[in-house]
DNA sequence: GAAAAGAATTAGACATGGCTAAATTTATAA
DNA sequence: TTATAAATTTAGCCATGTCTAATTCTTTTC
């Protein structure tokens, strides 16, 4: 029906949708997938005369309806995988997203929801990444505030990581931070540097800026923006 | 490193290798794949280059020192698969080849090692198929005796069943023969017909002698030959 | 608002894994 | 043993997904 190759294509489009609010630009998607953006533009020709998205030369491309379901599919698919992973063949959190990204392209709806059944319906995976149900629904997906957005003092809750770095991954568990884990905020540095403290004892954490922002999220205090 | 397809034609290799015992002639193999002789031939050249493979044209093919163990990670990865579908994942045992044929080039050994380990390190698959263990070894794999050998009057045990064709797997499920069933020859028709008493008391169940040839037994009475 | 810079597309090439049709080698039979 | 049949390989084409280089839009900037 599909190669593995266009789901990729579509997930990346799907994903960077929701971070971008728009159309998707090739120059941007080429840097995402790491190919060229002349691969990029035929690869477009191709998927909008399948009508799976919405293309426009020079102006980006979209997701069709019958595009979103497809990207959704495999999404689900990655992190029933990862969850399953972690949770059934003591996989570590830093090592089940290359895995992952092969197998969702191979696994049947059925081998997808049997994991779920087993895992018992999961509504995130590892790294705080909502898992969407069956019928692909994700309106559970609320992407509230980042890391980065707090103040000195705050205590926030941390939501979600960014699960394509094994490093910081293994740097983030090293020190007890997972989604779930409560920290204080205790310095903000100005040359973009921000200082937690987990509420494990384990003593505080650095994380440059850019990290800090790529971390969602929830405030346990009033005082973030 | 090696790609599915590869990896495909490598498995068929060692399987056809073990049924006919020497090398695999051209139009076997395309008839086992599926796919055209010249298609054969233009594979056997790029695996032959790579030194997978010992080929020479006109003569057939057998698989080097270096293929071998391709081919039997592979089937390992399959067999386990298999068993995992059916054991966890409740998968009938009809509906696993597919599934598995899949997923075996895509898995890690990392995966295959842990299933393995849940599963306690399984011998056989749910048809009887002998799993290679973690270092490749197959000592285990006597392939003895077939069901059509037997006379009437003969009780043998069930140990293998062909793993390809779902109706037949359905069949037999729903007559309550699997590895490990005993049954009674009951009668050899001259036009090519055994019928079997299992000792589930299901009542008697015909098979096409072809069928029957296809189906490896462990003989309980001396009678065999 | 024209020129320069930046983005995106087109053109043409390559590798993979298929196919069909033609040529060649091997096996079989008269 | 020679002609015919069968099996195999070669030649040449196609689709997919990639690349580089050249061209054509768009967007900035002066």
């Amino acid at each position: 029906m599909l190669s593995a190759i266009m789901e990729d294509y579509l997930k990346a489009i799907y994903s960077l949708q929701n971070e971008t609010d728009g159309r998707v630009r090739t120059s941007v998607l080429a840097e995402y997938i790491d190919v060229e953006q002349s691969t990029v533009t035929s690869m477009m020709k191709k998927l909008s005369e399948r009508d799976f998205v919405q293309y426009e030369p020079y102006k980006g491309v979209e997701l069709t309806d019958t595009g979103v379901p497809i990207a959704l599919e495999i999404i689900r698919h990655h992190r029933l995988l990862e969850r399953y992973l972690t949770d059934h063949l003591e996989y570590d959190w830093a090592e089940v997203h290359d895995e992952a990204d092969r197998l969702e392209h191979h696994i049947s709806s059925k081998f997808a929801d049997r994991i779920a059944e087993q895992l018992g319906q999961p509504a995130v995976d590892p790294h705080g990444d909502p898992i969407p149900t069956a019928d692909l629904d994700v309106s559970g997906a609320k992407d509230g505030e980042r890391l980065a957005d707090h103040q000195v003092g705050d205590s926030v809750q941390i939501v979600r990581v960014p699960d394509t770095d094994p490093d910081l991954l293994r740097y983030l568990s090293k020190h007890g931070i997972h989604p779930g884990t409560v920290v204080d905020v205790v310095e903000i540095a100005p040359f973009g540097m921000v200082t937690l403290d987990p509420d494990n004892g384990d003593g505080p954490v650095a994380l440059p800026e850019e990290v800090a922002r790529s971390i969602s999220t929830q405030s346990l205090t009033q005082s973030s923006h």
